[in-house]
DNA sequence: TCATGTTTGTACTGTTCGATACAGACATTA
DNA sequence: TAATGTCTGTATCGAACAGTACAAACATGA
């Protein structure tokens, strides 16, 4: 049993990236080679489902690191039952959202796979990926007073708020535009959350 | 010189369809072939500059669309100096945009192509389209008394909005998401402008 | 050093891509 | 009806596509 001379988890974030740059269609088993430096052989050997596979596992491996490194703090805090904790992690997972997108500069991947024509393919991935943001957000908007549905109504508006300042940032290739606009929905997120804090 | 057969003008809605269902890249000429009822000769006697003109011909058909029934009217609203008027032509035209979208069932090419890989391709029709749009809808915000700094932030916090809930609504395959939050979008917008009124 | 199983590059498969060539069908004008 | 120029379907092109086959190269454990 050899070892690995390179891990396959090793690969997926330039797989990312390479989707990322190219789109789903767009990135060929050519233009993935060159971006991995790996041959056919080792993408197979890999991923023998092929690009299908590669994108299940980007996505998957997205959706990983929110579970750990975002939405696990949210509901950490918010099962702490302390409005400040909640509050002060809803700041600080926000911050490391804005790291995450590069301030801008980095496209939302289950973003954009949801307006491609791959959609479909992906659907349950991306959905359950923006689902759970949601609910971890609401979760923490919850312990800082906010009834539920208002909970819920503001955690999908700053989820969809991001997403639209990352489109924009995108388009208008400004990506002070994303910081600025994360900062204002952190901003109307935290504050006076209970009408009478 | 005979008269045309079919118009080019009649094609353009048609591929848009086909871009927004499918992607570019996703787009094959035996895709747009199926779905426009034209061979390969009729498609390239309208678009000599192949799927490329196809797609710019699509982005500049949107574009001639906001500019008509959304942006003039924004427009002529504020140069009229006249508050309500501003206001009411926002709330109209977010309708209009609203079923321009077909109440999130529909997405928006233009930010789709943002987000995809082939975003520097089309670049300046991409930006010019979110520019104008923000251009306009912070004329009329400025009309309403905002001063300009604060009614292009509001114009651009609203353009990326509107992005986001079609983005989520997509990703979570639930339109009334996107109609829910355009309503709350409007409503953020023309509530209280001055902080006097 | 040898045996073992993994990783890798190369060559190749059939298919589909965007694009072109072109002859015939067509509507309109003369 | 004949001439004219536009439109359209089919056949076909070379290139690129995703995926496969396979033998050499490799790291490791014995």
């Amino acid at each position: 049993m050899a070892r690995l001379v390179r891990e396959r988890s090793d690969i997926i974030p330039l797989l990312g990236e390479v989707f990322r740059a190219h789109g789903y269609e767009g990135a060929s088993l050519q233009v993935i080679g060159a971006a991995t430096g790996l041959g056919r052989g080792s993408l197979y050997n890999f991923f023998p489902g092929g690009k299908e596979e590669m994108a299940a596992a980007v996505l998957a491996d997205i959706d990983r690191w929110f579970r750990d490194e975002i939405f696990r703090a949210l509901e950490t805090a918010a099962a702490s039952g302390d409005p400040h904790r909640a509050r002060a992690a809803i700041e600080e997972t926000a911050a490391a959202v804005g790291r995450y997108f590069r301030g801008g500069r980095r496209i939302c991947l289950v973003g954009a796979f949801a307006l491609d024509g791959v959609r479909d393919r992906f659907a349950a991935a991306v959905a359950g990926y923006f689902a759970a943001w949601i609910d971890a957000l609401a979760a923490a908007l919850g312990a800082m007073g906010l009834a539920p549905g208002t909970a819920r109504d503001r955690a999908v508006t700053a989820v969809a708020d991001i997403q639209g300042a990352l489109v924009l940032a995108r388009a208008l290739d400004d990506p002070g535009l994303f910081e600025t606009r994360l900062r204002a929905i952190v901003t109307s997120l935290t504050a006076d959350p209970t009408g009478v804090d």
